[in-house]
DNA sequence: TGTTGACTAAAAAACAATATTGGTCAATAA
DNA sequence: TTATTGACCAATATTGTTTTTTAGTCAACA
């Protein structure tokens, strides 16, 4: 059948039945069968359920990817810029729910299937967020000693929330006072000159 | 038997069990046999498992108010005190197992007979940070306009950042960077006149 | 190159039998 | 009256067993 690529609807499967029902709960068979076709077709694209939840986790953040590109890559001084990648990073992350069972995994189970996707995407925000500051640094805008201290100080603050507000539901506990730390964030990096 | 406290006794049995063992595995059964007497005897000083367990958390919590107390009523300025205050707590709530299976409760099972000590502690520390904030925005050294949003901000970062730390084993890898954190936190809110 | 569907071994779920444990209470001692 | 005991019970947890479901394989085939 021309024109229909089959790896590609057995992901889109796959996305909806894993973010339904989570990785385990989730059954081959019922991917297979949302698609018309037997359970052994996906072993034919796939090596096993593990790799293709990989490919689900990989493109739920590639997406994410895509849109903090956008305002990294826009013309935006870096003060908005961090501020907007904070904020919006935290939103798209929010729906992201494969992301979500990772996280949780994290806590009894284990998930080491998933470590590359994860670390991949670790090393796409660091890359992004030395982005920001370098720029910030030499516009005069932001006044950072050590880039790599600061970016870290970012991944763990950004990690760290992750956890209550995705898996304790605190979403809308928090959501206020998450835009005063993204603002608390900026004044300490604010260069004096610039107010 | 005179001079020995029986309901301090059970207490500290219990601390040792729970500690140990964790709220479920630890026994009624063994903690009183610890301390050589019959279970029934802990009914007559508690009305229920879950009100010993709570007691033994309310004094874990207890020892580290004490301690972050000191802090707070020691005649440090108001940066310093800052920056104890959040590295201390974090240092003693590290060690603090009982507050620890609480936190971890809140993932899976509920352990609502534990909210108000909680909620207690919570109170405790908005408290706390109030008055250090208070206290350095008339000395001048805090430019803090809004005192109860910076508050807000202080007490979601550090419930945050205990689950990685503190479920995840995350305090070696963590243990730099919050010193830094807690210096970019003291930055943001530092006066200007104050360098 | 794709796709099927019957097959299997392993895991999960369901069920039953057994053991443990939180909590009660009448008896009793101090 | 205050404190303690230990036998007792209902409820929960554990263990063992059977049944069902499911991930993954593969020979056949389009």
């Amino acid at each position: 059948m021309p024109g229909v690529d089959v790896k590609d609807q057995i992901v889109k499967s796959a996305t909806l039945h894993f973010s339904k029902y989570g990785f385990h709960k989730a059954t081959m068979d019922e991917i297979a069968r949302y698609i018309h076709k037997a359970k052994g077709v996906i072993y034919y694209y796939f090596k096993s359920k593990e790799e293709l939840f990989n490919e689900v986790l990989k493109q739920e953040l590639n997406n994410v990817k895509t849109e903090l590109s956008k305002i990294t890559g826009s013309i935006d001084d870096s003060l908005i810029m961090l501020k907007k990648y904070i904020l919006v990073r935290l939103k798209l992350l929010s729906t992201a729910v494969n992301y979500h069972e990772t996280l949780k995994a994290d806590f009894f189970e284990k998930y080491d299937f998933v470590k590359d996707v994860r670390e991949d995407f670790k090393e796409y925000e660091r890359s992004q967020l030395t982005k920001i500051m370098t720029k910030g640094r030499k516009e005069g805008y932001l006044d950072i000693k050590n880039i790599e201290t600061n970016v870290n100080i970012m991944l763990m603050l950004l990690n760290s929330i992750e956890l209550p507000l995705f898996l304790q539901n605190k979403f809308s506990e928090f959501e206020d006072t998450i835009d005063e730390l993204a603002t608390m964030v900026l004044n300490s990096l604010r260069s004096k000159k610039n107010t």
